[in-house]
DNA sequence: GGAGTAGTACTCGGATACATTGTGTCCGAGTTATCTAGG
DNA sequence: CCTAGATAACTCGGACACAATGTATCCGAGTACTACTCC
């Protein structure tokens, strides 16, 4: 199971865009961690389709947040960047097996599939419970610097 | 995020393997559901290689659990499957920038890397509490009839 | 009839191709700010 | 000096390549069983 380098990215950008209120262009974000900034620029773009950020087109322009960072959890960023789909993919082989019945959706009550799909749902939880002002929270306790760094770094 | 196929089928396959006591053929394991048996063979490898079944050369050879079911966790089948390392890689971006000190570690330090670790882990605590022999029961408590119907799937 | 032996069928195991997904880049459409010219 | 218009610079957005991983297959090495031959 791997996750794509594209969540670190994004988690980090969101966090950083939290202490700016104006946009900010892809450029300046990708360049406080010097990322490949087209790349991180289509990993933005989905965030922006989810409506976790707002991107403003034009000179000037760039992405900020769509709402307040206590409305945004690691799992919204997570799903944005990811997709919607569950990790484990329950094909049904059940239904192929002996005393399989077509009509039966396998799915639900496959053992197996609730299992893993138990263990998903308490990875989805822990990551829904936590938002990006949880986590801001966290660094400022930590460095209270980081904000006045990060907002010079991006509006110098 | 994305676990590959061979989870479901592996884990299907020592559940199935929980009702016999004697080496079964990976044509035999792959025919109950009519999966491509070669395929399925490498996957079984690595769960011989994880030491959770034994593989028996030879005519009448095949595969069998290595140990009581109820000493194999999902969580071991799924590692033996997909690897060890976790699916959330902090490749420390942080340090790159502002304020950022190459001689911290920031996989353990970071806020956001603790975030995904957390939830991971809360993913692997649940699967590691459920084993095969957990299943197996729910399975039998469903249908009893089940382990009959596998073992002459399997032996006939 | 029994034992030894050669042969055969069956098994895992790793090396080898193909498909899908993740990673990275480029250029065009659209918007805003700026500069210029006219009133 | 103020205003309107054209120009230019900057931004996102999606279409386009490349690399890594997941998926699938094939054939060889080794083992157990079987049948045959010889004593």
């Amino acid at each position: 199971m791997r996750l794509g380098q594209a969540v670190e990215w994004t988690l980090h950008t969101c966090l950083n865009l939290a202490w700016v209120g104006e946009p900010v262009s892809t450029a300046r974000l990708a360049g406080i961690y010097q990322l490949p900034p087209a790349y991180l620029n289509k990993q933005l773009q989905a965030l922006a389709r989810e409506k976790i950020l707002v991107s403003v087109p034009g000179a000037r322009g760039g992405f900020r947040l769509a709402r307040d960072p206590a409305e945004i959890s690691l799992l919204d960023v997570v799903v944005a960047v990811e997709g919607r789909e569950e990790a484990f993919r329950c094909t049904q082989i059940l239904r192929n097996g002996p005393g399989g019945d077509p009509d039966i959706d396998y799915s639900s009550s496959c053992v197996v599939s609730q299992s893993m799909r138990r263990a998903e749902l308490a990875w989805r939880r822990e990551l829904a419970g936590r938002t990006i002002a949880d986590v801001a929270a966290d660094v400022v306790r930590r460095d209270p610097d980081v904000p006045e760094r990060i907002r010079v770094a991006l509006t110098n």
